[in-house]
RNA sequence: GCGGAAGGCUGGAUGGCCGCGGUCCCGGACGUGUUCCGGGAUCGAGGAAAGUCCGGACUCCCUGAAGCAACGGUGCCGGGUAACGCCCGGGCGGGGCAACCCGACGGAUCAGCGCCACAGAGAACAGACCGCCUUCGUUUCGACGGGGGUCAGGGUGAAACGGUGGGGUAAGAGCCCACCGGGGGGCUGGCAACAGCGCCCGCAUGGCAAGCCCCACCGGGAGCAAUGCCAAAUAGGGGCCUCGCGCGCGGCUGAUCGCCUUCGGGUGAUAUCGGCGCAGGGAUGCUUCAGCCCGAGAGGCCCGGGUUGGCAGCUUGAGGCGUGCAGGCAACUGCACGUCCAGAGGAAUGGUCGUCGGCGCCGGAGACCCCGGCGUCACAGAAUCCGGCUUACAGGCCUUCCGCGCGC
RNA sequence: GCGGGUAUGGUGAAAAGGUAUCACGCGAGCUUCCCAAGCUAAAGUUACGGGUUCGAUUCCCGUUACCCGCU
């Protein structure tokens, strides 16, 4: 689908594509490779009490905001992960167009229990507190 | 009124704000593409979408059919169905006062093999421990030993070679009799499973086939991550195996060439060519038949390397739903009309805040109700599609039936 | 998504219808001045729920958990 004459910049995916599903909002676009989640891991984590969220700058020089969701099973069945997804999609979409750096790609993983029962006002303020966390200066 | 049985339906409602995916339409942008951006309309999870336990559709292994072998499955009878291990009806057996429910329900002398631990005398062509009866011998007169008859009683066991009662006997025994049970063949009813009736046989011949097996019937394998196409990238590969690259016929058809011609054609030839036929090859463990394909190369296997993109398959189908009519006890079938009802791809169908509703608790008031507060609202999320089965499930609703109690 | 497999003391394995066995480990006791070695005894609803059978770890059905393969 990617059009060859397209630019090449990016490193993973194809910047300038268009936004996949899920997220279609201006600057965020989904992250979907395997490799794209193994280099968030590796870089900066912040746990807090609905979710753990890891980022990284990609250091390139595109200036699109990456995001990607992980549920695991621990979290529950099948409607419980889908459940957890949709509320960490929720206050990506409302929080990441501002507070987020470009150029970086963020993780937020669900908790089993926490990500589904925790107030909504309050899973918000966790994503603020661990984006401002995230974003300070290295140890 | 209480307790129960069967079947079916439902699976919260509504509003504000902010969002998501498909299809169609409109406008804009430039990169003129099934591109991007914006707007509008419309559609957007389940009864189990689940488990993946069966059956199919579809795709590939060239297609179809038949037989044998191996392996696997099913297992009372009849019907339904595309098919099934499903459903319906019936039979038989068991449970329940009943409504009703449950059942892997072919074959164990009449094919064969195997197993039945421990206990017990004996566990499968029976057997004799304690006993019982009889006889002979010995005798210290208590009994002991040998022979014969016998299996009712004892005890063991999951199971002991028909059961109960009576006659009979030395003691006993289907030894004889009655009833029950069993076996055989017959008649009647039924498509059948099977049932009923009367006759004959005193009748040793257990259990396990969810042990091997026998019988009947069914089944080729793999699976949408199948499969096909496009693009990119690396290689432009290596190794092994099978069959062939041919012979002959001008028999048929065309081409070509020669001859004749009334110009419609006829006739002959094949050095050369295309097609057909005969002969070769094309997945299964083997064989056969039919079809299709191949024509000078075809096919198969293994190793190595690259990609992890896109499109198709992808949702209209033995379809579902609704209404009506007809056939059938029913499952179901036929006809007519209407309707189109998710198609994603790190995966949409939502997030949040109220109101109403259900349930529980607390308080006021009270014991029918009413008001307020708090908490809670099941199991669970399409992934190729359909028919079943199984499993999970808060609460609510409807219909029919049975038993008991009370009243008329 | 599609397909396949496994489950037995704490761990790894046997058992082929008839009293669940072996090795290591753990803890206890004996032995020793102490330790090691040695000896002794102990620990299991055979993943769970049903069925067949006199009897099931074994045979059959369902459930759960874990593991593996396929682009």
């Amino acid at each position: 689908m990617t059009p060859p004459e397209a630019p090449e910049t990016g490193t993973d995916a194809t910047p300038g594509s268009p936004v996949p599903a899920v997220l279609s909002c201006p600057g965020l676009r989904v992250l979907s490779k395997r490799r794209q989640f193994l280099a968030a891991a590796r870089a900066r984590r912040q746990g807090t009490a609905g979710f753990l969220l890891q980022a990284r700058d990609r250091r390139d020089d595109d200036p699109a905001i990456g995001v990607g969701f992980t549920c695991s099973k621990k979290v529950g069945n099948a409607v419980a992960r889908n459940r957890a997804k949709r509320r960490l999609r929720e206050i990506a979409r409302l929080e990441l167009p501002d507070l987020g750096r470009p150029g970086w790609d963020y993780v937020l993983i669900g908790k089993a229990g926490e990500t589904a029962a925790r107030d909504f006002a309050d899973l918000r303020g966790d994503l603020r507190h661990a984006l401002r966390k995230v974003h300070g200066p290295e140890r």
